[in-house]
DNA sequence: CCGTTCTTTGTAATCGATTACATGGAATCG
DNA sequence: CGATTCCATGTAATCGATTACAAAGAACGG
């Protein structure tokens, strides 16, 4: 492979000069600008990266992590990072982590090593304090998650809100009897918990144990807990879930016992992927804005990088959330 | 930051030495290797990326060429990719080419430039005589695709097989009038071409240039097929989909014409998502494994690394494709 | 015409690791 | 005991770029 003393060589100039008309710069005359290219042009050349990024102490690469990417909200707050990452001239590296604690914090020595610029969080597992010191060596941003004491970025969504306003559709509906599903212990999930919790003691409603259900993410999962449902003496007749797969399992399963959907059952997902219109009938859900919000975070961690944000203070940009009805409510 | 000549400092050492140490070489006494540990823990050490890959000549990173991350299919066969990857130590670029020839070129200079060590393809768009000069520069993978006179290794499905066995099943159920929907002129979309007219012609059925549909790629696709078969005045009574999206997209909006699937249209898919399931009636599809495809790759990627298997040399390794009988049909 | 400024180019240090080669001392062997 | 081998460590070159500083010549102003 050629390198630049190469083209410095075939040319008779400077490894400086040549450098000079890679990067654009001026005070270079045109006629060795001239000689340069064609001199690339013949060698084949291309500046390697690692040299740069050496030199330069950057490497425009972002780590996004993200808990599962089969998971079509995921994918949809990736593809909109990827939309500014591609415009600005980053590349993304991925991490999955599969919501694992030692996964994350791995993925965060990329930092450390300077294999990254920075961090994107479309999910966190570990607490803040084992994150924070790593905000020294680059910017970390929090999209779609919370932590009430995190001193970075934050872009997210009020999930409290968005269950209140989803509990609140079901109790005007009627429904009195509610069964909330949960993801981990996240703040994110929290939150949605709250608003839960809120809507229902706003209504004067009891919560009852036995219909709050605990590590719900897939569609295997929806439907372990219709089953558990129809095993219950006391069941209820609504059902609000943590995602739209989850809300997909429960319908499937409901079908399958016999169920009216949303007559005898009421169902409510939570994101508004592509199959909650798709589905029969079709899911009422919340929506949330992937794409954009997956946007507006890349957009956020260059302003970190330019210096025009304070990358280690807290600051939140919230985005709506909103209610989507359809059929299954 | 600390590097590694202040841990060296720190322990009056050489940087020889602690670099051994990293690097878990022989021949360092038990003391010094404490010695050198105590010292990175102290200062914060960690080796810098950039340096390690400008001297080593790699970077453990391999870029990941796909259409659209929205897409189930390739994001299954990104998550098989993923799991190997990190099993063995590889990190993943990815490279979103929106199904654009200049976006997958400039991905391509990616490999150049050294930013990565490899390229893997799930779909391709230019000729092969435009990437071929890159083989040059680093192992690239095909993955799902196959052109004729590739010369790298590829992983791939039958794909005419595939559409034959789907095409043939339509015929059996007693079918005779079956509309096709193409992706791309991709070789790939050729191939199930080929599968479909062999079906066809050894059934003796003629082969309606009005049925046959170009560019569907997404649901909003499907929908618009099925307007458009709804316009015609002899219309199809099977529709055979280039992937379960659209598919969806053309049950959907059948069903909002009052067509009755399958009796009045049956539709068939590709894929096998998790849709394909949770729609209702469930549909028939062609199963492709992208998981298996995607982690098959990335070992083949490992071996060519290794120069285990000629990189430059096509081989194939075809995984079975089988058709999954369900209510669309 | 001389001093000043600007343009163009080169020299060499630098980024932070790895490693070929050298060296001195310890261990081993006949 | 002398020769040989092995172990532990250091010196310095190297990977391939960028850039501070230097320097020579051109342009310019009074």
């Amino acid at each position: 492979m050629a390198t630049i003393s190469d083209v410095a060589k075939q040319t008779g100039l400077s490894s400086a000069t040549v450098s000079r008309v890679i990067n654009n710069y001026p005070h270079v005359s045109e006629e060795k600008r001239r000689l340069v290219h064609e001199a690339m042009e013949e060698l084949g050349y291309f500046p390697n990266t690692s040299a740069r990024n050496l030199r330069n102490r950057k490497t425009n690469l972002v780590a996004v992590l993200i808990p599962r990417l089969t998971n079509p909200f995921f994918t949809s707050i990736l593809d909109g990072i990827e939309k500014v990452a591609e415009e600005k001239g980053f590349q993304l590296l991925i991490c999955q982590t599969q919501s694992s604690k030692k996964k994350e914090m791995d993925f965060l020595t990329l930092l450390k090593t300077k294999q990254v610029d920075g961090v994107i969080f479309t999910s966190i597992e570990n607490d803040w304090s084992e994150i924070k010191p790593y905000t020294e060596s680059g910017p970390i941003i929090l999209c779609n998650e919370y932590h009430r004491n995190a001193t970075v970025p934050i872009i997210r969504l009020d999930q409290a809100y968005g269950s209140y306003l989803g509990t609140r559709h079901l109790i005007e509906r009627g429904y009195r009897k509610i069964a909330f599903c949960h993801g981990s212990k996240s703040g994110l999930s929290n939150d949605r918990r709250k608003g839960f919790v809120r809507a229902m003691s706003e209504a004067g409603l009891p919560l009852n144990q036995e219909w709050i259900f605990h590590n719900t993410y897939t569609m295997e999962d929806g439907k372990n807990v219709l089953r558990e449902i129809m095993n219950l003496r006391d069941r209820p007749n609504a059902v609000f879930t943590g995602g739209d797969e989850v809300a997909s399992g429960v319908l499937k399963e409901a079908k399958r016992y016999g169920l009216k959907v949303p007559e005898e059952l009421a169902i409510l997902g939570f994101d508004d992927q592509p199959i909650a219109s798709l589905i029969e009938p079709e899911l009422t859900t919340i929506c949330q804005p992937g794409e954009e919000i997956g946007s507006r975070t890349m957009s956020v961690f260059i302003d970190c990088l330019n210096g025009e944000i304070d990358r280690k203070q807290q600051s939140v940009i919230e985005l709506p959330i909103s209610l989507v009805k359809r059929k299954t409510t």
